[in-house]
DNA sequence: ATCGGTTTTGCATTCGAAGTCAATTAAATT
DNA sequence: AATTTAATTGACTTCGAATGCAAAACCGAT
């Protein structure tokens, strides 16, 4: 709140300096008021819109010979509007190349038809797949998108203040949020959907996919072939999503009596699949025969380092596995084992819960839970059972 | 335009229903007010909460005791108000949790510093990158960005409506724009950049790579290395940015003496790749020892086919080379030989025209041509010279 | 205390569409 | 034809912030 008013405050101000700078604005509003006002009294209906600016519902009006509230009538679908007079209104809007201000529409009936789509960081493959769905789902549904990359943590503040001004009808958002943040939300009433996030301390209207459901069963599948020397390499630490994975795989691995899994952390990226392994490998005494990545890209990253600089051979030496399902992940160079997450379905739960809270105010929220789909792929040995297990196991 | 007209029409109807709102216009002020300094009241929790509308300008003038003027006022840097007043208006605003309704400045300034940004398909792995490039120029210019994503070509008109309905202050369009289109942003006045596109019929702004330059090069690259039988896996017909890397591909062919290459029409995805090599294979007679693909999703589907499906050596016996330098052309597996955009300083250019346009309405079109910088990688053999060619020709 | 000259202020208006409500017209009923 | 009823319609207000303009407050100087 503090915080927030902050941000609004010192986020004002740099915009009005530079750019667009009130020099600009000032002439441009001048002109448009002298114009205005001459116009005002009806005077000059003559030809239309000499100066540059669109035709308003007005102009339309005067055109038709009707009403302003005629031709707004016109768009609104039960209204009565006589067949004659729509069809005048058709006939001076086509001619005028009416299109209706969305803003101003949106002040007075207080829906803007925007929804915010907060995504932290385009670049990880797998939110594009997100946000291509999203869009679908809400233009279909005649809402549009106002799009907010948050690079870095750091940058919420000033973001979300960003979302408020626009008013938004609703937040879809898959960065990290604070309980604060979420209250905020809460408080001024805007519709949130959290996408593959949670929050520890408060229910809230979210779609996830259940990481450490995955997490256990992808571990599972490979202790039943047989793996025993887990290793993972996770997310960032502040993803709850590669936590969850991290946490549901070491677990399982656990519970399963086998030895504590080597941990490196990487950050999602190809690279930290190649610095993982790289890592991992730097101990020969204790060289794994499975590894976790926290997604798929780290583990191609990992596949390719252990195949092309390692030269080991993936499956047959090593099992490698991620979490996702991206679309590289099918690839043939590297066929993943995977768990691949129900993009499709999961956007569209999310928009359409956002779409149903944006209805009605007064629910509580929810949490709808999705499951990973095992993609058995080709980077782990999964159906042979473990060879007698005897001269191999500490090679 | 009927069509943009039609589309505005229909696309207005589902909103009006549920909302009102206005149940005391006169006591308006004070209500929001006597809530605001109540402070958060889950009202009573049985019944349908009370519109708790957020707090206009109104309502912290109101409670700092100045006219709203003043509280207005106050955002704008160069303004006079004096240090008193704005101790009070900050302290009323931050009591309030005042923040100013984007829409509604948005209205009355004609300025409503949002982009919108049209991309067709983002799932094509290179726009991420460019959107996210956009999106981070954009907002750190203060500038919001309205996300259109085009799914199919016919839902143009459609999209293009939305654009101007939402009075976004310019476009950058990575789309397919027909000449009418473009000509009808003129004539409204709204500044459009192209990306990656560029109309034959009209100057336009736009930021556009080089690709028939680039095309040209690789080809003179490759025959250097002494490829002799060239292949080539098209974009779809619909892609300028295509037409032109296979046209320029072709040309220099040609140019070159050598014979005329082997076309196969692909859709920008691995599948695309694959499929085009079997095709390639198919004539046994005519199997080529160089493929270009008009870009690097079909590269690597096409080396993937190669080694997996084929037994090709890669780049042994075939060379493989792609266009744009996507992230997963520099991956080990199969570091593509392809044509790198430059991605950041092609959005930045971007970013940057639009804003100037979006000052002064009144410059001419401008076109920035960028040259796409060749990566050697992996895929293509490229130095050796060619080896005294004899035997292996036609095997 | 009074008078120019600045700053600060507040009033009133504006942006464009939508909704209210009373008035008008058309249609339907007796 | 007179009158009730329903369908249309237009004048006016509203949303929330930004200015133009003029009144008010301030400041030093006479």
């Amino acid at each position: 709140m503090g915080e927030s008013w902050a941000a609004v405050a010192c986020n004002i101000n740099p915009h009005f300096r530079n750019f667009f700078g009130y020099t600009d604005a000032h002439s441009n509003v001048q002109s448009s008021l002298s114009m205005a006002t001459k116009k005002s009294p009806p005077a000059a209906p003559g030809s239309a819109s000499i100066k540059n600016r669109s035709a308003t519902s007005y102009d339309v009006a005067l055109r038709a010979g009707v009403s302003q509230s005629a031709v707004s009538r016109h768009f609104k679908p039960g209204a009565s509007v006589s067949p004659e007079t729509r069809a005048r209104v058709i006939k001076a809007a086509k001619e005028l190349d009416y299109i209706p201000n969305a803003l101003a529409r949106s002040l007075i009936t207080r829906r803007s038809n925007l929804v915010a789509v907060m995504i932290s960081n385009l670049t990880n493959l797998y939110y594009p797949e997100v946000l291509s769905e999203l869009s679908q789902q809400f233009v279909s549904k005649g809402m549009r998108i106002l799009l907010f990359t948050v690079p870095h943590e750091s940058d919420i503040d000033q973001t979300i203040a960003q979302v408020w001004q626009y008013q938004v009808d609703g937040v879809i958002a898959a960065t990290r949020l604070s309980l604060e943040h979420v209250t905020e939300f809460e408080r001024r009433g805007i519709p949130l959907v959290l996408y593959n996030r949670t929050l520890a301390e408060k229910s809230v209207n979210a779609i996830v996919c259940d990481q450490i459901e995955g997490a256990r069963m992808l571990v599972s599948r490979l202790a039943a072939a047989g793996h025993k020397r887990f290793a993972i390499i996770s997310g960032p630490v502040d993803s709850v999503v590669g936590q969850e994975r991290t946490l549901g795989a070491r677990e399982r691995i656990l519970e399963l009596g086998l030895r504590e899994p080597q941990m490196v952390m990487g950050q999602y990226d190809y690279r930290s699949g190649v610095m993982g392994l790289r890592h991992l490998m730097e101990n020969r005494a204790r060289v794994p025969d499975a590894i976790i990545c926290a997604n798929d890209i780290m583990a191609i990253g990992c596949v390719d380092a252990a195949r092309h600089e390692f030269g080991i051979d993936v499956p047959g030496t090593l099992s490698v596995a991620g979490f996702d399902g991206v679309e590289p992940s099918t690839w043939m160079s590297h066929p993943l084992t995977t768990l691949r997450q129900p993009v499709q379905k999961m956007a569209q739960a999310a928009a359409e819960m956002l779409l149903s809270l944006i209805g009605n105010d007064a629910s509580s929220p929810e949490k709808r839970v999705f499951s990973a789909q095992f993609i058995e792929g080709g980077t782990s040995r999964l159906d042979a059972p473990p060879p007698p297990k005897a001269k191999k196991e500490h090679k």
